[in-house]
DNA sequence: CTAATAGTTGACTAAATCACTCGGGTATGG
DNA sequence: CCATACCCGAGTGATTTAGTCAACTATTAG
């Protein structure tokens, strides 16, 4: 699994289409506004959602997307997953990397330290992120200011570059 | 903080330093053989270690590297960040890639996997790791194949690419 | 003294990845 | 038929990774 700003935009998008599902569909577009995240950008992602079965479409005017599953099974993992597509077999366990043909002095480490990130993504799901009080505090203060004109341009200058891996 | 393969290469070498212990000081040399690590690239790491003051070195004929503290107060947090110099404020926690000058949606989410997995880094030790069964097995392993004459170049292809931030 | 050893430093590099943008599609409701 | 919205692929600049190379300096054995 692999943890980079990309996710990041994902799992916030994910988590504003779950906040709006009272809403037959949500368009891109408001997403975007709402959450400062480049249009583009945005259908890259859900292109990604989309494929993994996480998102549904609707196309034309007046269409959108919509959870594909009820918000408490889709967990953050599977939306981190779904973007990192990590058919990235190319492991610690088992391969040369680890020296010699056989697990690193650190293997154990990394590895554990992987299941651990993992367990807790996956223990999160998108239902539990919208009880959430702080996510409810955030939500409120962005439908008090519905439409920030953001032109095109100058949306999404993520200025923090980084990552996080764990096979 | 933030995990790559540079931070994974610096652990494990400072693991095999911690096994070696017996010895007064460990040549990077050594740990290059041992571990399958370029040495221009762990003399890169140590460098980087000793400023942080979690090694110590001699120069000169018979010199190496030693630890400058107990294995038990070195943990691999401490090691990661070393190698990872971040002075990387540029964080969520107030800045504008959070969209309104305040927190995202999704702050609170990666703010606490932060911190659990600096917890779990922080709380194991290279003297943790040393007593590990699993690790003993692969220092053993690696005794018995006391020098593989690795020619300069064929060293640490890393041929996995992953990441793992978390401010 | 001198050669060999071993750490120290800095500049440099190819390849990969990230975080996007751009430009054009295609379906669909009014 | 046209505006809306999803769909898709190619391209790009900046950054990072994972090193390499070359030239030091300190120390010790002989």
């Amino acid at each position: 699994m692999k943890l980079t700003t990309k996710g990041r935009y994902a799992v916030t998008a994910m988590l504003d289409l779950a906040v709006h599902q009272h809403h037959d569909t949500v368009a891109l577009a408001d997403i975007a506004a709402r959450q400062g995240i480049s249009l583009s950008y945005l259908e890259q992602l859900f292109a990604k959602l989309r494929r993994r079965g996480l998102v549904a479409s609707v196309r034309g005017p007046g269409g959108g997307y919509s959870l594909a599953l009820p918000a408490a099974q889709i967990s953050v993992a599977q939306i981190v997953m779904a973007i990192n597509e990590n058919i990235d077999a190319t492991r610690c366990g088992g391969e040369k990397n680890c020296h010699g043909e056989e697990r690193c002095l650190t293997h154990q480490l990394w590895s554990e330290l992987s299941r651990r990130i993992y367990e807790f993504l996956d223990g999160i799901t998108l239902a539990t992120l919208v009880t959430e009080p702080e996510v409810q505090e955030v939500v409120l203060r962005q439908a008090k200011r519905p439409k920030l004109g953001v032109p095109r341009n100058e949306i999404a200058h993520g200025s923090s570059y980084e990552k996080a891996d764990l096979s």
